[in-house]
RNA sequence: GGGCGUGUAGCACAGCUGGAUAAUGCGUCGGCCUCCUAAGCCGAAGAUCGCGGGUUCGAAUCCUGCCACGCCCGCCA
């Protein structure tokens, strides 16, 4: 509780300055209180005794004893070598009600802190529907976004387009050179695609990649070789930069694209620009950085000519060999990476990404690359895979839940659930809660954990709707609408703070949270850590909750303005923090 | 073989810049709707923090060895 913390720190500096222990030494040591029995600061004085020569339990009694009595303070108390401080509540609501705690917007860049941010994430391959396997990436990336937003920062979400190379080529290939028979006749072993998503043009034109995929690897000999050739060319000409080729790969993948913005859009994912790979091949920039690199001391030749940095030198471990050139002079896709990291040093002063752990290879070497241009290396957000019950994900082999069918199901049970909830609702509000709750549950269940963490998808888990869920948190936000648009009719008391002991328990809690609320944000932000805010949204919703059976807002017809004041503020909180992890804060549910 | 990551109740997961009784949800057991939406609230049971050693006043957290799982070690993307 950063609040409290300015306004006990003076006093503890002097006290013990006065005892003869440095700032340095204990103001790392002040910390939020494990529990909140023991209060909201604490610090332990364990590390002072053997500088002091007394026990640690004498050296916190002797603090206690010391410290002024503060309006802020409800109790500073000595246990066990530990020197516990708890807030005053009346103090904490008065923070809460002076505009101490900031709201904010995730929804559009306020520049409030002057700091921007270029975030890119997503970045899938254009070749087929949006899977669960990648939706990590994306509801990571966005949530994000949307915390730096809400934290004030200025921030450009951006998609990199992998517009060549051979994913993009095989999808070409197969749509120039198969029939719908082919691709019919290739597949007929699979499950045949969802009468649901006939139109949309990811689902369909997936197809032709996979055809491909199984001819390049099932066909005969002759047949592969010549595929092979056709494809390797088509490649060749995309990565030296052939424009005619390179837009008949547009033509080809920007309906898978659009279709996979499409599913996106439903979670409440958008991006503000989009950066095509091929653009620093064509415009020249990659042909001059390769010369660039082709100058450095630790740049080496290979016998075919092919171009390379020998990042041992610099530390990197293993497999020191980074090639940046092929031997036929063409550019490679890490290589476009350092162009493309090089320009967008130029366009923002703090890069973020988002990736998969398979790129942390990858990442290091563009990285030590960057550094070795003189430029800085970005901050990556690395998140292992989403795997099925029955194993790895894969778009080539077909075994994959697509996001589209799972923001239907979710949207069926959700709807489902309300019908049952509130008969009473019409056909047009049942769908437009389902579908807030069915994506936000989806949107939750992955924020809520480590981004390092092995995840497997599982449906029951990606549909709960109960505490520990998005909907929980919605909940509680209705809860206080509710109340809101009560209260706005009735005649209201003004706003007079109980006195402490009159606080209920559930009052106080909070308070604290709240109190603590822009504190999570900033620690999230700065460690780009979004299951800490989802976490804390959690807890907001939980104690907001306990004020709701504890304090009664409306009475016998009657507001009481503190506790409607308070239950506002806490409304405000949750609706941003709602919006912040991109779930739609609806009003009633 | 080398590098990186993960291992915490039946399940899932937080805590990892060392601090008190290891937090939370699901599941299990028990209680609460004449009162602001019960998608809620209250209570109970449930944990050798993968295993061994070390550092420390103090270790889930730091160091080290081992074990299990995941990812990577292409002139692929």
């Amino acid at each position: 509780m950063k609040i409290l913390q300015a306004t006990i720190s003076p006093h503890l500096e002097s006290i013990l300055s006065e005892m003869g222990v440095g700032k340095d030494a204990w103001e790392s040591l002040l910390q939020p209180s494990r529990e909140a029995s023991q209060g909201d600061l604490t610090l332990p004085c364990f590390p002072f005794a053997s500088v002091l020569r007394k026990a640690p339990q004498a050296i916190s009694d002797e603090i206690a004893g010391l410290f002024p009595q503060l309006e802020a303070l409800a109790s500073v108390s000595s246990v066990n070598g530990y020197l516990n401080f708890t807030a005053n509540p009346e103090w904490l609501a008065d923070a809460v009600l002076s505009d101490q705690v900031h709201i904010g917007s995730a929804l559009e860049n306020s520049g409030r802190t002057g700091e921007t941010v270029l975030l890119e994430h997503t970045s899938a391959n254009p070749n087929g529907p949006f899977h669960v396997g990648r939706a990590r990436n994306a509801i990571l990336g966005d949530t994000l976004v949307r915390l730096h937003r809400l934290h004030g920062d200025d921030v450009r979400a951006e998609y990199y387009v992998d517009d060549m190379g051979k994913q993009v080529g095989v999808l070409a290939w197969a749509l120039d050179n198969l029939s719908e028979e082919d691709v019919n006749e290739l597949l007929s072993e699979r499950e045949p695609p969802s009468e649901r998503w006939l139109t949309k043009a990811d689902h369909q034109r997936v197809r032709w990649y996979q055809a491909a995929q199984i001819l390049r690897k099932d066909a005969d000999e002759e047949r592969k070789a010549q595929i092979e050739k056709e494809i390797g060319s088509l490649v060749h000409a995309s990565e030296h930069g052939d424009v005619a080729v390179l837009e008949s790969f547009e033509a080809a993948y920007t309906p898978v694209l659009e279709g996979m913005l499409a599913t996106l859009s439903r979670l409440g994912i958008s991006y503000d620009t989009f950066t095509k790979e091929s653009r620093f091949v064509v415009d020249g920039t990659v042909a001059k950085l390769m010369e660039t690199l082709d100058g450095l001391q630790i740049s080496d030749t290979a016998d075919n000519g092919a171009g390379f940095l020998d990042l041992g030198q610099r530390g990197l471990k293993g497999k020191t060999e980074f090639f940046y050139r092929r031997g036929d002079g063409s550019s490679l896709y890490a290589t476009r990476d350092v162009a493309y990291h090089m320009w967008k040093w130029g366009e923002s002063n703090r890069l973020v990404n988002v990736l998969g752990e398979d790129h942390k290879l990858q990442a290091k070497q563009v990285g030590l690359t960057l550094e070795e241009l003189g430029q800085k290396r970005p901050e990556v957000l690395f998140y292992s895979f989403i795997k099925l019950p029955e194993g790895k994900m894969s778009t080539r082999q077909g075994n994959v839940v697509f996001m589209d069918d799972l923001l239907e199901e979710a949207h069926a049970q959700a709807s489902a659930v309300v019908r049952e909830l509130r008969p009473e609702y019409d056909d047009d509000k049942v769908a437009q809660i389902a579908e807030a709750v069915g994506t936000a549950a989806v949107r939750f269940n992955i924020i809520k954990v480590s981004p390092e963490k092995g995840f497997t998808f599982r449906w029951e888990e990606a549909l709960a709707f109960e505490a520990g869920s998005a909907p929980f948190i919605m909940y509680a936000h209705t809860r206080a609408c509710s109340i809101s648009k009560r209260a706005h009719a009735l005649p209201t008391s003004p706003i007079q703070p109980p006195s402490a002991d009159a606080m209920p328990e559930g009052l106080v809690e909070l308070l604290r949270l709240m109190c603590k609320h822009n504190d999570v944000l900033e620690r999230s932000v700065r460690e780009q850590k979004a299951h800490l805010f989802a976490l804390h949204m959690l807890e907001l919703a939980n104690a907001y909750n306990g004020f709701y059976r504890d304090c009664p807002v409306v009475k016998e017809n009657e507001v009481d303005g503190f506790a409607f004041a308070i239950s506002q503020m806490a409304r405000e909180l949750m609706r941003s923090g709602l919006e912040g992890l991109g779930i739609t804060p609806i009003e009633e549910m």
